[in-house]
DNA sequence: TCTACTTTCTACCACTTGGTAGGCAATGCT
DNA sequence: AGCATTGCCTACCAAGTGGTAGAAAGTAGA
């Protein structure tokens, strides 16, 4: 694999795990089994690192959900297939979710970055979600909101597994079949409309 | 105010809003118009005072959330008194929320002492879903992972201002209360078995 | 007033940080 | 072969990090 390619997973999972201010360039190159300087010829600045390592975990989650999208199915099911898509990303590749995370509390100008490259995803939903709303699949409330609220359900339930471990919560992989199930009630619940 | 109290707030906000790693101890004594000596004064090194922090975050979220607990009302009722008490404090003070999600990045050990902090608090709050699911007011579900998806949506509405901001959504008083609203609504319909 | 204690300070220190300057070997093009 | 480009390196550097040692200044009781 190409050098550029390994540092910049590395960063990846350092950024999305210890923060951005908790990595530093030696540290990430020790790592690696090279030197500081030649993160520095392919990344000039340690933000420029950054910016690389959020564009690339952003066409990633992009790429998972606009696969389940392409499904195109309707109402819940298509929801369903969404949060199965983050989950098993939540699993192979916690620290791409981390990183989102950071980012959020990094603020701008990464932040207004990042989120500019999921605008597309997230005006899809959107009108998607109104267009279902429209037609009585979903129940009927601001969409922005909705997505916000299922944004932060299924991050929470995806990345927080320190705090469950730490809770005493067991992690094997029943358990994290059992967490996305009942995330997934938790969801169906909140977001289809009763049918009398 | 007392210097060592003064010290614990400033460090609470910093700690919670940039994170440990991106807070000095020079920033923050500057911040204070004290010397970073005085700070090592009061708390003998970085991770105690980032301890004291945690422990007095805790508190007052125990506080919050007791107090709401105390009126003691019935099923939904005593959710939402909670919620409100949980978002009043992230407007007033967002950081301590901030800091305990920064907790939970950094892992054990001082995850676990917070987790423990708080112990008695989740132990309460699964019991008394227990029963309440029991009497039927509350939807049959693994008390723990209700608590888990509850937190997390809770905490990323209380929380995620920046993402909101950054998403070109309005941060107006009026617009807290909408989403205050709009997030009972999730949790209202999440959790709360249908009546026939 | 002398003394003991608390609090804050100045002066350092060893170490780590992100980043610059420039050398040196490999590669590929003419 | 000659030459430019690419990729990784050694050698530094200024600034900032958490932390130590100990002096100075206030404060209170005898």
């Amino acid at each position: 694999m190409k050098t550029s390619e390994r540092i910049l997973i590395a960063a990846t999972s350092a950024f999305g795990e210890n923060g951005y201010d908790g990595t530093s360039l030696d540290s990430l190159a020790q790592e690696l089994g090279i030197r500081k300087q030649s993160i520095l010829y392919h990344y000039p600045t340690k933000e420029a690192l950054l910016d690389a390592s959020v564009s690339s975990a952003i066409q990633v989650l992009s790429g998972v959900l606009s696969a389940a999208a392409k499904n195109s199915q309707d109402g819940w099911e298509r929801i369903e297939t969404m949060v199965r898509g983050v989950f098993r990303l939540a699993i192979q590749r916690p620290e791409l979710l981390g990183l989102l995370r950071e980012v959020s509390r990094l603020g701008p100008p990464m932040l207004t970055k990042a989120v500019k490259g999921l605008e597309p995803l997230i005006f899809e939903a959107t009108k998607w979600l109104e267009t279902e709303m429209g037609k009585g699949r979903i129940v009927e409330s601001d969409p922005h909101l909705l997505v916000l609220s299922m944004y932060s359900a299924i991050m929470g339930a995806a990345t927080e597994g320190n705090l469950l471990e730490a809770m005493g919560i067991k992690q094997s992989p029943r358990d994290v079949v059992m967490r996305r199930k009942e995330l997934l009630r938790f969801l169906k619940s909140a977001v289809i409309p009763i049918v009398n």
